[in-house]
DNA sequence: TTGCTTGCAAAGCATTTGCAGATGA
DNA sequence: TCATCTGCAAATGCTTTGCAAGCAA
């Protein structure tokens, strides 16, 4: 399944920059992977001791942005300043309803988001790279 | 013109919540008027000081977030952690296309977008109450 | 051996808060 | 008068960095 070869790809990225395959980037991977959704270097760091896992927050701060850099994971951000990983190994493009109350987050795409993207773009001499799109409000629980 | 009716809405809203009219509300008002977009805290603290003004850091993050509360002003944050805040004030909801490399901002507005927000959050049971959306890129300097 | 890694503690940064003195209404 | 304001310094909270010891290759 998909989590081999997300861990192939993050090895031979490491491979390839001369970096290390270590016990701690190994277990951070390991529990990433596992993780369903976003999360953030705080949520995986408790998780990791709470299994009785000897890391460091920095090591999980390092290899979360490791992750990101070899195209593994995706930075995203809302609005309360926590910076969050989600998964970007053979996971399609998408942007967030976010829940004001309760914070839940609910994924979508599309197509006419990226249609869009690319028309503004072109109105302005842009060339996109990436957009972010997010919808605050209430989930259907909260409302 | 705009920032008269602006002011008057400021003070509207400072003498309802029984808060006071103070030098430096009036020094960060009329700076932040003056602002042509978006500017963080600290750029219109700098502002201020530049112009031999006495105002404290804490005292623009304190007014600038006075200014939201009034609805004058509208925080927006990229990805790089510093909050900036626009003009609201008769200004239409609008998102931006944003530099990676000059750091540009160039705000646009499309009713598509609206739309989408409309449709997607019906879709999943959400009430939208605001959305966000910023498309990354290179703007036509820097391609 | 060699240089990448780690964990800790300290540093960074933007922002917020406690507080005593100042001040607008 | 008196509650609101202000500026300062200290505190916050998330994240990064310096460094000496540890460890993969």
């Amino acid at each position: 399944m998909a989590a081999r070869s997300a861990r192939e790809a993050f090895y031979k990225h490491v491979a390839m920059r001369g970096l290390r395959r270590t016990p701690q980037r190994e277990a951070i991977l390991t529990e990433f992977l596992r993780w369903e959704r976003h999360c953030s270097a705080e949520e995986l760091y408790d998780a990791l001791r709470r299994k009785g896992q000897r890391v460091g927050s920095s090591t999980v701060y390092r290899t979360l942005r490791l992750l990101a850099e070899c195209g593994l994971a995706r930075e995203v951000e809302f609005d309360d300043g926590i910076t969050r990983f989600e998964h970007l190994y053979q996971h399609d493009h998408h942007d967030h309803l976010v829940c004001l109350k309760c914070g839940s987050l609910i994924e979508f795409s599309s197509p006419t988001i990226e249609r869009i993207q690319a028309q503004v773009a072109a109105e302005h001499g842009f060339e996109p790279k990436r957009h972010k799109m997010e919808i605050y409000g209430l989930c259907h629980h909260c409302r």
